[in-house]
DNA sequence: CCCTTTACATACGCTACCGTATGGAAACAT
DNA sequence: ATGTTTCCATACGGTAGCGTATGTAAAGGG
């Protein structure tokens, strides 16, 4: 059998098992749901397991902002990179690319909304937020000067569009359609 | 003595202080920090008080909600009321009420962005935030109609405003200027 | 096959919070 | 003043989570 369970017929766990878990407590009960012992009875197991691969609740926490922090940001990056050549259809594909990554990201969670939440009150997590915001504003802005805008109006561009995205994504009163309409015609009008 | 400090010498409480203790407690400490017994130690009171006001704490909560409820949907458009015979203007002035909103609103706390995220995870506060968004959009729409978009037009910019509003408020990479300029050229290109 | 390392189970003391019960003080009416 | 209502304090039992300590089973090297 090649393709096995993730849950299931596996006796020992790794950090990494916790990880996912972890996750997925964040996402269906926000942060006050990352907590060892409800985590355990998730995985089946109990906290000892916890605390033997995690020092203490912070450090879990830590280790999953770390985490994420990579994915979030290699993960767009690297798979607009062989467009690297058209900058303008890089940012149209980026579209694409979040809608159908906020559905589905991650291995079956989108994490992303609730990290943002939790960045409110966990200076850890607002940092990661911060690393990874500076990380793509920069890239969306290298488009757009790429594109042929000056500095400033990149700049202002990029912070946008990005807002923008963030903006549509929590307000969940969108189609699939009428989100990519809503960025196609946003991203026209910076597009001239 | 006119004005009279609002937390102290005062010895019995009302809800409505509760409330605005329970909208700082969730503003600095997230929804988990709604708790009456916390609370009650920063009113330096008790819980006895707490639930002699609220039969508990989700009945505290749904108050909580419906308070923001109605000041939320009633606030900025009551103020943009004298400028309904130019709705650019409206528009525009919107832009800087915002930013005044953001940074010290409803007498010193700033619930929107923890109210928002709280959302994501308690179904009333999900449900009072659709509800305000639905109103606000609805506004927004008609401006634009207005002025003489058609109606798709109209809905795409109206939605895509007011999410870049939303996405920028939580980026908090902004200056107040930078959030402005950012705004205003957003919105010129949607007026064309 | 034994023995060390790795991974988990169980039990414990501790703290923080919930919601209830009940007594008592302060404000108000008459 | 006295009775009533309004508001708060205190004490209680219960639950849930944290982190620690210690026992124990499963892998893997020699």
């Amino acid at each position: 059998m090649l393709f096995v369970m993730k849950t299931d017929s596996k006796k020992r766990l790794t950090k990494e098992d916790w990880l996912f878990a972890g996750f997925r407590a964040l996402c269906d009960g926000g942060p006050a749901a990352i907590k060892a012992e409800a985590i355990a009875r998730e995985l089946k197991t109990t906290k000892g397991s916890f605390y033997w691969h995690f020092a203490d609740i912070p450090a879990f926490q830590r280790e999953m902002l770390l985490f994420w922090q990579i994915k979030a940001t290699t993960q767009l990056i690297e798979a607009l990179a062989p467009y690297d050549n058209n900058p303008a259809d890089q940012l149209y594909r980026l579209i694409q690319l979040m809608i159908d990554l906020n559905s589905d990201a991650y291995g079956g969670f989108k994490a992303e909304p609730a990290i943002r939440h939790w960045a409110i009150f966990l200076p850890e997590a607002k940092q990661a937020i911060g690393n990874v915001d500076r990380l793509r504003l920069a890239w969306l802005r290298e488009r757009f000067e790429k594109i042929g805008q000056e500095k400033e109006q990149a700049t202002i561009n990029a912070a946008n569009f990005y807002a923008l995205v963030m903006g549509l994504e929590q307000l969940e009163l969108h189609s699939k359609a009428s989100l990519k309409t809503g960025l196609t015609s946003a991203l026209d009008q910076m597009l001239k």
